[in-house]
DNA sequence: CCATCAACGTAGCAGGTGCTACAGTTTTAT
DNA sequence: ATAAAACTGTAGCACCTGCTACGTTGATGG
């Protein structure tokens, strides 16, 4: 593994951890054993660090819809959508997500680009679950969207809520959208 | 009106155009015709500055709520209150809101801690609107908090979908949960 | 054996950050 | 009129930001 894509998985393991809005260079090189002269080095510039790491991390994010094994009804999918997208890796991956969209929600440089690129993908995977999971050909775009925006949602007011109500907020869109 | 809530006034129309995140005071205070010096010495630091702002903004989407007459149903509630979310004061006052969520989102203070506060009364409004639209009295909180995940998730990927996509995934919700 | 080039350390630059010290001026209350 | 309080301009401090200049390694390939 070539050394650019090392830091970018290491920048990304760190930013998951810590957040990507106050993200500056020299604590984050020091905490990966590096130093911000090389992270310009193999980068070129923060920008281009930043874009790395978001797309390390929706990679990640996709590879676990990919893995994750359809239900046998839509409503099912969304509640264990919910069980994925809550807690471990995904969660983290999302959280981060939220950050860098709210970076680009004034159009704000790189982030608006990258968020831009990685919601199409992942907007596409989470279609693909749904649809595996017995959503028609046409409404799975659109139901993906809704769950996305929920999900989302919920995960901005995530250290706010309880896990118990998030859960009963889900369960009340997955029958919801299955009555 | 006093000079601070003067000052928390202005800076809060800034803030709501210009974004919260980089938010910084010197070009904040040319921008309202003062001087850094001035803010720290009406509020005392930037943090309790920003607790204002956060304040005012909350305040005027509340305002903007419990001016919204009910409508007949849970389901014309719901696309009736995506139009006054997606546009005019409360867009901005809610993207706004996105924003802070996200600086709260890894424990940054004083965001959290505001955020927190804001969110309680804000989802309260919400209830009492769904209600006063035939929301029965128990379904109404947990409605509340699903109506207001799915716009906030709509509103971070705000920029990225065209205005026509949202309207229909909210149009999803709204009969999903009327169905 | 030597040249080449990627990898790296040290020091530093220009600009921005929140905030403060000091010295006033204006307004208010008595 | 006088004392007190509220307000404001000017400079500046200590720190952080992304990034760069310069010099040094260490491995590799002809």
């Amino acid at each position: 593994m070539g050394k650019r894509q090392e830091l970018a998985e290491a920048a990304t393991d760190h930013a998951l951890e810590h957040g990507l809005i106050g993200l500056s260079l020299r604590p984050l090189a020091a905490a990966i054993g590096t130093s911000d002269r090389m992270l310009i080095y193999h980068f070129g510039s923060k920008d281009e660090l930043v874009d790395a790491v978001l797309d390390v991390s929706n990679e990640r994010s996709i590879a676990v819809i990919r893995s994750t094994p359809a239900a046998d009804s839509v409503e099912a999918a969304v509640t264990a959508l919910w069980d994925v997208f809550s807690s471990g890796q995904l969660q983290r991956c999302q959280r981060m997500y939220v950050e860098a969209a709210a970076l680009g929600l004034f159009g704000r440089e790189p982030y608006a680009t990258s968020v831009r690129r990685s919601n199409d993908v992942w907007l596409a995977a989470i279609a693909d679950h749904l649809r595996a999971s017995g959503a028609s050909e046409s409404a799975a775009p659109r139901l993906a969207s809704l769950v996305d925006a929920t999900f989302n949602g919920l995960m901005l007011d995530g250290p706010l809520e309880d896990d118990a109500v998030a859960r009963a907020v889900v369960q009340d869109l997955a029958s919801a959208i299955a009555g």
